[in-house]
DNA sequence: GGCGTCCTTCGTAAAAAGCGAAGGAGTGCG
DNA sequence: CGCACTCCTTCGCTTTTTACGAAGGACGCC
């Protein structure tokens, strides 16, 4: 073996993070032994120890600290070409590939989606979220049919219509000093604990973006998946949560929730679907979007 | 196989840059069989077509375009991680890895080093070409032992000394329009026809970069391995170089050559050495250092 | 000295990868 | 229409690689 490969630095990093060889074997689902002969292997391809070994494990040594940042750099940039590749392995007639950010997803889509499916028995839909500017590259790139953005994206060249409009609000719990305001900015509320989303959120990762550029981080209690989570942790105290005001409207019907408008041009979201060319879309992809234009819909 | 390795994607890029499975598995060291077999596996594993088969050889798909640009990516960081890897390999008593910019590889180190060498039967040194930046952030972070950068790179909190101090010229070949000037704007040497080095070279892509700043494109006729050599092309009449000065002299004595002082101020190369503690370096490493800071010999 | 923890080595078996040879598919030419 | 050519696929076999369980080694602690 003269250069390493990607199961050989997947093996490496879950050994260097688990701390030990025994526990990074367990990890990979590996033999001890088998995990002990690759790391050796590798240590001598590479010409250089990787772990100095000891009763208590095994610790990476300075070219081990090197591997470890490139190694994390090429397991995520396998990601993201194994997620790729994934959404064009299901290409096909009646196969529509669909990008939302993540207002659309959790409240327009859902009832809209269950319509279209409802009624085209045979096709199926692969539904996944983005962040809208990575939404209008894939559209424009051809990987994707359909995209819903916010209207701030750069939609270029591409064909748009309007879809919904929506808006990011605070969500206190009754009785919380914000409960008054009539609306908020996001810097006023970083101080606050928060409730979010998991990372893997395009709404998250928006929102970290924006603290990080008044120099802050968002002070997350805990993460969860679902903005009606997010409310019912709300209501129990422990932090507020920024989600959509069609999600707020709703839960504040059944929990003990104030909702305050976010004050900042970017909550506002004016929501449009996206596409590279509607003449070119395959029949069921454009009924889809036809579906999804219609004016709103309970 | 579930995922692709590096491998695999080695091997796909050679194919599609071969236009057959024939000439690409000849490229890879593989009989075609194999890697017919390969390529049918890589579809599996992923449920897509990456290449249409012809009579005339293959051609990607789109998920096969797709594909490209991954595996580009990846096989290119992966050979970052494999050469910053291998700098590591060589630490131990007596040896010395040196990175240095164009200049002082082309003009200063050898004598330097040969005398260094000669003095230190037991040292050994593993010596790099990066640009200035890149020199500057290795040592930093302890992969290069010394470097030696223009002064115009950010050295943060590195010790830093004095080296040489030398200039880039434009050459030319005697009669050419260009001999009778006193000196020249980078900028409007750029409708020339160039003769360069090669794409690892620093200078290089320094120069690619001074370019493209000036909304333009290097036209390079011929990329060359080493000064001496573009001098020599250069003064057949084919086009213009840009060297150090200290070549220029010595290759004006042997050949009908013209040098032109480029009026840049980033031409001007004062360079420096740089170390992150002198204190904590091996002592072969500051005995090297103390030589390179030695006054000008010949 | 015995015990516990973690890693390394060994022999073996299974899986993966590669090979040469032969066949298949498709196109162009006489 | 048959043949030749080009390129890819399949098959059977061999070699190499990977993984396993078991046992031993190194080291520190009680």
């Amino acid at each position: 073996m003269a250069r390493l490969d990607l199961d050989d630095l997947r093996l490496f990093r879950l050994i260097a993070e688990a701390g030990s060889i025994t526990a990074g074997a367990a990890r990979a689902h590996l033999a001890l032994a088998a995990a002990s002969a690759r790391v050796r292997g590798m240590e001598t391809a590479l010409g250089v120890r990787l772990f100095e070994r000891s009763r208590q494990g095994v610790t990476p040594t300075p070219a081990g600290e090197t591997l470890m940042i490139h190694a994390r750099a090429l397991l995520a940039q396998a990601d993201r070409m194994h997620e790729e590749m994934s959404f064009h392995s299901g290409a096909g007639a009646g196969h529509i590939r669909l990008l939302s950010n993540t207002n659309a997803l959790a409240e327009f889509l859902p009832d809209l989606l269950g319509r279209f499916l409802a009624s085209a028995p045979a096709a199926t839909v692969d539904l996944r979220e983005r962040l809208s500017d990575e939404i209008t590259r894939l559209v424009a790139e051809g990987v994707a049919d359909i995209g819903i953005v916010a209207s701030t994206a750069d939609t270029g060249a591409l064909e748009t219509f309007p879809f919904r409009s929506d808006q990011f609000v605070l969500v206190v719990a009754n009785g919380h000093p914000f409960a008054g305001r009539p609306a908020i900015a996001f810097k006023d509320v970083l101080d606050q604990d928060f409730v979010g989303l998991d990372q893997a959120s395009a709404i998250q990762r928006l929102l970290a973006d924006r603290a990080a550029r008044e120099g802050r981080r968002l002070r997350l209690r805990v993460q969860l998946r679902g903005f009606d989570a997010v409310c019912r942790v709300v209501e129990a105290g422990v932090g507020v949560g920024i989600v959509p005001e069609t999600t707020a409207k709703r839960a504040i019907c059944t929990m003990a929730l104030t909702a305050i408008p976010l004050a900042d041009p970017w909550a506002t979201r004016d929501l449009r679907i996206c596409v590279k060319s509607l003449a070119a879309l395959p029949e069921s992809a454009r009924r889809l979007v036809e579906l999804l234009r219609s004016p709103g819909l309970a």
